[in-house]
DNA sequence: GGATAAACGGTACGCTGTACGGAAACGATG
DNA sequence: CATCGTTTCCGTACAGCGTACCGTTTATCC
């Protein structure tokens, strides 16, 4: 079955069903893949999990699914078709804003979806309502078509570096935190000279200083980052054409 | 053997070898894999195909690395390490489109780098002395050193995601033009009135508008994203304390 | 010339996604 | 009611992956 049909299933006429019976639907496939997905937190899931999830042997999920990048496919629309999003109220800024706090929310419930790179690339209704409503944000900006678009995803894209980011250290701050690395490793750094070598890293850095004891906040560098893109759009929006 | 020590393993000193000589060190191996990386494009490279590149027997590989995630961490440090670099001259502006470009082109001499997320999560001499560097362009700004370096990882976030997007839209077109799609899938969303239904996707979409023969431009949108966020920097500091 | 130490590299294991095909279960038709 | 066409069910099997294991080979050190 072409991806599009299947995503696209809900509001395909329904023809009258032939031979067996499916004893799992689509949208029950979907469903436990997204559990799933949920549940491991990233892409690691296989075929076999969803079908154990699922309760039925793995070769069954492949009667409503042609193949894995197609179930991920429409667990991704379906996840952006489900997603919370508050109203669209107040100026450009504050519309961004929410924006950016929705698919932030989105992609901490569904850290798996900060993994995969095609945001436009599914054309399904989830996306497409979606991108719409967010198209709205920026509607109303003074910049040419294309450039609405590139502010948009300027936004989204920012949004999701920032969740890998914020899960990345806490999930690196859970496994060893960086003064029990710098026990460990760290000396043999000490002892070439690096933080000499490389002060602003050394002083700056996530990593590295993180072993100095500098405080790494990604979510005030989430912050700090947004205020920065609004900011630009702002100028470019009061200082173009 | 350790990460750290690999990384580092040009500045410890030798220790008089004992046993049976490799017949490929470390250096070999990384050069071996980046090579096969680059021909791939993509991440999706197997030890087989280093191995095979490279003239020996997949295990021997295992002599020199632990696993394939140490290798591409080695690899990720050494085209780091390798990467060139216009000196950083003039305003912190232009100091910060030389690290946007300089990104950029590392990015696109080695596609299979900007699928990785790990910024800064290897501590290896090529990591640190790019950073280092990177962190003098911001050095000047007004800006709390948490702050200059998110304004930087905003920087090269934003290219990682730009050369992603630009490459997407190339390989795209390259199996397949949206006309071409459109003839074939197009006519079933036509069908169920989607242009009608997402007025601003259908005439803005990187997508969907291509399909209705919107001009989609990453390039554009690069030059756009980026002084957007130059702005934004620039904003800050101005009117920050 | 042992002893020790390291790399060599063939074999094999567990894991993945999924192609294949006989069996089974339905609606439609004679 | 029997048969046929159609679809799902799902066990088996295969090619690919990363790599653990380990006997063999080749070096240096005493």
């Amino acid at each position: 079955m072409q991806t599009v049909r299947l995503l696209w299933r809900h509001r395909i006429p329904v023809v009258p069903p032939r031979g067996r019976p499916a004893r799992m639907g689509v949208d029950q496939v979907v469903a436990s893949g997204i559990e799933v997905a949920d549940r491991v937190g990233n892409l690691g899931f296989g075929m076999r999990d969803v079908a154990r999830h699922a309760g039925v042997p793995v070769m069954t999920l492949y009667s409503s699914v042609d193949a894995r990048e197609q179930l991920l496919e429409l667990m991704i629309d379906q996840c952006r078709a489900e997603m919370a999003h508050a109203p669209q109220r107040g100026t450009w800024r504050s519309r961004l804003q929410t924006v950016a706090a929705d698919n932030r929310a989105l992609l901490e419930a569904h850290p798996w979806l900060a993994d995969v790179e095609s945001e436009r690339a599914i054309l399904g209704p989830g996306t497409l309502v979606k991108y719409e409503r967010e198209l709205g944000a920026v509607a109303s900006l003074n910049l040419s078509d294309p450039d609405k678009d590139a502010a948009l995803s300027l936004v989204i894209d920012f949004v999701r570096a920032s969740v890998r980011a914020i899960r990345h250290t806490a999930l690196e701050q859970s496994v060893e935190t960086a003064a029990e690395w710098w026990a460990r490793e760290g000396e043999l750094l000490a002892g070439l000279g690096v933080a000499e070598e490389f002060p602003l890293a050394s002083r700056i850095g996530t990593a590295t200083g993180q072993a100095y004891n500098a405080a790494s906040d990604p979510e005030r560098a989430f912050a700090f980052g947004l205020s920065v893109i609004l900011d630009g759009i702002q100028a470019r929006v009061a200082g173009g054409s």
